[in-house]
DNA sequence: AAGGTTTGTGCAAAGCTTTGCGGAAATAAA
DNA sequence: TTTATTTCCGCAAAGCTTTGCACAAACCTT
């Protein structure tokens, strides 16, 4: 139990007045004598006192804090996004209360729930890998409190969200790599509930397509996004009787755990096969070769996911649902140069 | 503005009850009779009823809340170490409120503030690069809330803190360079002013004595932990006359700064220079080669600064200041393998 | 001097919960 | 029938702030 803070209480009893003339003093209310303001604020001052702000949430009903339930919180690419949000809000005198799913859909469906019943004033929301059923956002619709998703979406009619164009980004990807010599690409694509997996999928498909490449079925592995599965889809598609000469990845993980197999077998990136996924700035340079890749915006995304839910939370009108999709663009670095041409 | 939950007026009024029945009801108090606790269970489960926590906390005068500061989210570093402390918080009902210094003195104490006046009921603390003057924490020890800080710390006679120690572990990272063929080994280290800086340095000399090398002050370089500064140390480093054969790096940061900058100069790692650091496990796997490393034990500092600070917060007692160390292990790997031995 | 206006301050309610204490009703005992 | 005992439930205060309304005092006007 710590000590009680000075409370206008306090202030009023020690200056002989009452609560609410401190409270106005406070706020240079018009009709306080100055010397009353003058002596209030000094007090205060000396006091170091600052509001009871449990006091103002039950008076104003409202929280001034963001609710946010990511997967987790030590993948860069989250953090990364959480920074972007923090830094929006703090903008906004906003706090964020952070909490993981840890990729299971019951952790979710649990931080939910607390969120909720702690009353914040808004939720943005990244999607578990292992949620296929989106009924325990029913309950979000009911209290009325805005969110916000981003990345891994759902119901994106009664939401807003954030994501990046995953079709068109995974058919540049795909087509990027045919362009630099790859004729056999595959693709070691994430769970297929999620929306970031489909989409992904579709525009390797188109890719293939625009590129005149059949699609080989051989060639597409699901798996879920850890290190292991990851290794086991590589070690699959490198034992293949007709292997490819490039593999897409859905994500970071994917990509390490990928690079990390090819260069136990001895083989060379880009030289026997090609890899590129998509990931934040951060870890592509990281690696070696440095990847190339559809970098995210991050902290752009967070900005852009806290700015929508801002926007709501202080909206009159009762809702205003957007999609915002943000620029993902490919960078190209060494992981899928050219066949043939020399690295430095 | 959202919809107002239902409270225990609401569902005293629908049941033509007291609140106080209801209040008691909910916690099954011993003398109402079991009609009324059946009804008013069903109709809270109904209607979905939970506590206000404002009001709680009002009530209670504690919050359940545990604000964090770091440097910043983004690195692995610190989002593991959050990671570990809302594991070990959130196991016990409280939420953490997370903001981030940017590395910044005015942005700490802003956020200190900030975090006092939200009436956290306890504070978990890494400090800021440039914190120089610690006079800020005075308010803490005003306000008798509980504070733990880990990594960077200072005050240690006042706040609990948990730490690696990082004399030793500087020490033997020497040592172990000087063992497999280095004899100039150069230090990189951080902004002086720090804890861990400091002591990495005291470590390193402590190591070159014990190897019977002579301190030489070309190859101690301090610089912030920017990517930036530390490959303009690194190269300094090398364009001596007489230059290192081996660089230990006081983080991740520079490390990975000093590997890009030897790379570019077409020089191996380690046959040209050997290269070691402290590290989180992750990152020292990902580049390459592998980065020899003393990893911290990043969720466990985490899980174990949070165990401090709610035994602070739960003990009768005014002050049980506490210094933990955490084991941190040097794990041998390619970037400082013995000379002439392949690296496979 | 009496009524009207201005100026300065306090009361009290609302927002929500918990809990000590007191009170009413029902039952048991005398 | 009256008193004592249970059994069940409500009042009210505390924790803190804001703000509409009311009240008092001082001033001004006629």
């Amino acid at each position: 139990m710590t000590k009680r803070r000075v409370s206008l209480k306090d202030m009023a009893k020690e200056l002989g007045v009452s609560i609410s003339t401190v409270s106005r003093a406070l706020k240079d209310h018009y009709d306080l004598s100055p010397e009353i303001i003058a002596k209030v604020k000094a007090l205060a001052k000396e006091w170091n006192y600052a509001p009871n702000p449990f006091a103002m949430s039950l008076l104003k009903q409202q929280t001034k804090t963001i609710g946010v339930i990511v997967p987790d919180i030590v993948t860069h690419f989250y953090s990364s996004i959480i920074s972007g949000i923090e830094n929006k809000a703090g903008e906004n005198g906003y706090y964020i209360i952070i909490s993981s799913s840890q990729e299971s859909h019951r952790k979710e469906k649990e931080n939910l729930k607390n969120l909720l019943n702690l009353r914040v004033d808004g939720l943005i929301v990244c999607l578990s890998q292992d949620t296929m059923d989106f009924s325990h956002f029913e309950s979000v619709l009911d209290s009325e409190i805005p969110l916000v998703f981003f990345d891994r979406v759902c119901r994106t009619e009664e939401f807003s969200s954030v994501v990046i164009d995953n079709v068109e980004a995974a058919k540049e990807l795909t087509v990027h790599l045919f362009k630099n010599g790859s004729k056999k690409v595959a693709h070691i694509a994430g769970p297929p509930n999620l929306n970031i997996t489909k989409e992904r999928v579709e525009g390797y498909r188109k890719g293939l397509e625009e590129c005149g490449l059949t699609f080989d079925p051989n060639l597409l592995i699901h798996c879920n996004l850890s290190i292991e599965e990851a290794a086991v889809a590589t070690n699959k598609l490198l034992s293949l009787k007709n292997p490819p000469d490039a593999i897409f990845g859905v994500n970071d993980m994917v990509i390490f755990s990928a690079m990390k197999e090819i260069k136990k077998k001895k083989l060379k990136v880009p030289e026997d096969i090609a890899l590129v996924g998509f990931t934040d700035e951060f870890h592509a340079t990281v690696v070696e070769p440095n990847l190339t890749a559809v970098a995210h915006p991050t902290f752009e995304i967070g900005k852009e996911a806290a700015r929508l839910l801002l926007n709501e939370i202080n909206s009159p009108v009762k809702k205003t649902v957007q999609q915002v999709t943000m620029k993902a663009k490919l960078i190209e670095r060494e992981s899928s140069a050219k066949r043939g041409k020399q690295i430095s």
